[in-house]
Order: C-alpha cells, then sequence, then structure tokens
DNA sequence: CGCCAGTTTGACCAAGATCAACGCAAGTGG
DNA sequence: CCACTTGCGTTGATCTTGGTCAAACTGGCG
C-alpha cells in the first residue's frame, strides 16, 4: 500500500494532524487519526538513505510527511524497477505479513511517521473506521498499480511521459511550475524506460510546445490539453 | 481485488462451502463465510459473457466457482489490456465505490457467486474477521499487481512467457500438464506482447525441450528448472 | 469436402535500447 | 580565482527486440 489518504498535503507541516486533509468524511476516523498519532515514531532520512530493505520483516507501516520515497526493486543482473514515488501524505509499506519484496528509499530529504503493525492492530480493535481507512488506501493503491500495469503493457514512451507529467502535476503543486525531485534514472525505472528514451520524449513534448524545461527538475506546463491528449487512453 | 482467498480448488464444488479451501486459520473465519454464502447469488456465463462492464456502478464484488474470468479494458484505438484472469476460489471486482475501470468477461463457461457490498457491510459489522480476510486478500491482490508491474516494466518477452506459465502451472493443476483456458491472444494482452510474439517465446521453449504443446491448448512441463531460470529475478 | 477461427511461421520494419560523445553546473584543490 | 573532476542530462549513431504484415497450417464442423 503506497497511496493517498486523500489529497492530504502535509508537506510544510511538522504534525500530522495539524491539518486534516486525510479525506475524514465519517466521524470516528479522526479519533482513529489522533490514536495513531500517538503510536507513531518520527524517523527522518537523507539522500538515497535507505528506509527499509528488500527481504527485512514486515512490522511496521508507514506514512510520509514530507520529502520524496521511492518503493523499489533491483534484479540480479542490474536492472532496477520503481513500483512508487510517495509524496508527503501518502503511506507505503503496508505489506501483509512476511518480509518485503520492495525495498523504500528516499529520494530527497524525507521525514516519515513509523506505526507498529501490532499497536495498529490494537488500534483497529478499539476503532473500526480505522480499519475502513486503511482498506480503503488498499484499494485506492490497487486501483493504482492497475492503472501502471496498463501503461506499462500497453502505452508507447512518449505515452508513459505524458501520463507521468500528469501524474506529478497532480499529485503535488497543480501549479504552472512542477518541481520533479526524483533523477531520470528514476523517472526511466519507473516508466520502464531508458534515462535516453525519458530526455528524447521529454526534448520532444518540449519542442512541440506542449512543456518548457528551465532546468531539468523543473517543469512548466504550457499546453495541459495537449498533453492529455497524448496519453489518449 | 481479483486474487486467491488462498489456494482454493472449487472447481468441481458446485456450493462454495462444500471445501474449506480457503486458507482459514482463524476461527471465526468459517462463520464469515457461512454468513457470507447467505447473501450469495449464484450466476452463470457462456464464452465471453460479460459479467460488467466498464463505467458500470459498482454495487457487488464476486468469486468465481468455476471456469475462468479475465479482468480487462479496451482502449480506444483497440488496444486491449488485461489485468487479471481469475480461476475458481479467486475474488473479483472488489473495487471501492465509484464505477468500474475494467471490464469482467467470462473466458469459457463460468459459474460466480455474487455478494452484494451492502450486504458484506453489514456482515463486516456483524463478524470482523470477514473484515481482515477480505483485507488480506486485498493486500494479496496489491502484492501482485506489483509483480505484474515489475514483468511488464523490465521483463523480455521470453521472461514473461516463462513467468506466465510458471504461474499458471503453480495457480492450476500444479501437474506436468496444464490446460490453457486462455486464447494466444489473452495471454498477449496480458502480458504485454502480440500474439505473434507470444507464439515465437512458446515454440523457443518448445525447441529448447522445456516445454512439450502437444496442442495450442495444453502445455506439457519437461523441465520446471529451466523455466525458473528463465525468468530469473 | 471446404470453410472458419485460431495458431504458427517467415520477412520486414520501427520503437526504443545501447553505445558513445558532449554539455553543463556544482564541487574541489592548487 | 581558475583548472580539473564528477555526476547528471542531452543528443546522435547504430543495433536489437519485438511489432507488423502476410502466408501457411490445423482441427472442428456444417
Amino acid at each position: 500500500m503506497h497511496r493517498h489518504f486523500g489529497n492530504a498535503d502535509y508537506r510544510s507541516s511538522p504534525t500530522i494532524l495539524e491539518r486534516d486533509g486525510l479525506g475524514i468524511a465519517q466521524s470516528g476516523q479522526l479519533d482513529a487519526l489522533v490514536m495513531l498519532e500517538s503510536i507513531a515514531t518520527r524517523l527522518s532520512f537523507s539522500r538515497d538513505g535507505e528506509i527499509y530493505d528488500e527481504d527485512d520483516p514486515v512490522y511496521c507501516w508507514y506514512m510520509v510527511v514530507s520529502g520524496t520515497v521511492r518503493i523499489c526493486k533491483l534484479l540480479a543482473d542490474g536492472r532496477r524497477h520503481i513500483a512508487e514515488f510517495c509524496f508527503a501524505g501518502d503511506c507505503f509499506g503496508v505489506d501483509g505479513p512476511g518480509k518485503r519484496s520492495y525495498s523504500a528509499e528516499a529520494v530527497d530529504e524525507v521525514i516519515v511517521m513509523r506505526y507498529r503493525q501490532s499497536a495498529t492492530d490494537r488500534l483497529i480493535e478499539e476503532n473500526p473506521s480505522l480499519a475502513r481507512l486503511l482498506r480503503d488506501a488498499a484499494l485506492r493503491d490497487l486501483a493504482n498499480a492497475h492503472a501502471r500495469t496498463l501503461l506499462l503493457g500497453r502505452m508507447t514512451a512518449s505515452e508513459r511521459i505524458a501520463a507521468f507529467l500528469l501524474e506529478m502535476f497532480d499529485r503535488r503543486d497543480r501549479a504552472r511550475f512542477l518541481d520533479l525531485p526524483m533523477s531520470r534514472s528514476d523517472i526511466a525505472d519507473y516508466l520502464g524506460l531508458t534515462i535516453e528514451t525519458v530526455c528524447r520524449s521529454l526534448s520532444s513534448l518540449k519542442r512541440d510546445g506542449v512543456i518548457a524545461i528551465p532546468n531539468p527538475q523543473r517543469i512548466e506546463l504550457r499546453d495541459r490539453v495537449a498533453l492529455e491528449a497524448a496519453v489518449e487512453a
């Protein structure tokens, strides 16, 4: 589970409960979050820091407070696959009992809250609405994974890049300018492409006036309609 | 959610509760299933029959009693993507509120049980262990979707075919012979390949003596070690 | 027997990977 | 302050995998 609870934006928020963006509609869920807060541990990681590793035992799950986390896996021959990027408000590492099959790493400076599974289960006993909260997050995550499956299985390089940019614009600032915390290589491993193809597709969008790239990390959206058309689906 | 509750095998079972294969460890979960049975409707579909369509409202989820179901989506330009095959004992269509984003179709002759979401929610109130059952199924499903994401993003055609065959051997008979209910075209759309590439990869495995193909639907596993090596991961 | 749908195989093509060079900004050390 | 390095990012030339197009094969069935 690596997806949003809602459209939460905790980027500048030192405590996860100072804002109420978790998509809480039903009463009782806020209680659940207050209780969650009570079992949380705050951790920080610097660039490329390892939050957990493949094959580690699963006894915690996490929520991003600030920064960007990548969920990834390394194949024997060096190929890498990034399953997910997690931003502020996203939770990750809800993996079911056993061992991790992916690792979690800090893309930039990251602060996360860590919740022990055992304590969470106890909270669920007391407050079933928390269970619903977590279940809905899992379902959202599942829908997301299926969307990526479609992207990787049936979309061309330029469609993938367009979809990626739209995803980032929607999940992050939703403003005219987008600052990407991850490298081209991260993007490539997320989209099942090579660095070079990512560059070329971005350059192509730039040539067509759909985006501008003032510097490698920064994308300016100049023609959203064209970008959406490029995804088609 | 389209994955197993466990290693259940209901293929020859007219009622889902005549056998206890749902991976039930904790007591209380059997109760939950008896209760589930009470709210189920039995439906059958013939080849290519539509169980539900994209954009249909979500008010039910399903469990396969017998036959094979494909969960799929059609893009505007005719490209098709199959997210999942579901066999006896697998549940599918647990999609979170709103509209379906995929359709469900019968690959062959299919019998399913249908459970209304509203009735299920009531059961969950009475029997929280059902919630855990459904949550674990969702998590298993999620892990599965991530595995497919890796396959589609970073594996070659022959690796995909090898992984597919191993998946089918494990999920179905686990015997020397495997009968595939789905067409080459279904396999292609599941693996993000074309029919021709599926054929060529299968022929290549046949040439290498890893499998034999007595007829197009039937695969004989001759060298499991070689097949596992072909996936590498 | 001939048709039909699904499968297999072959010849060719193109999207994207690979290999290689170059650009560019941020350190680093003299 | 200025060479020099280092790590990304970008671009170009070439190659490979898998897609496209086309033809042949197969078993079932009217």
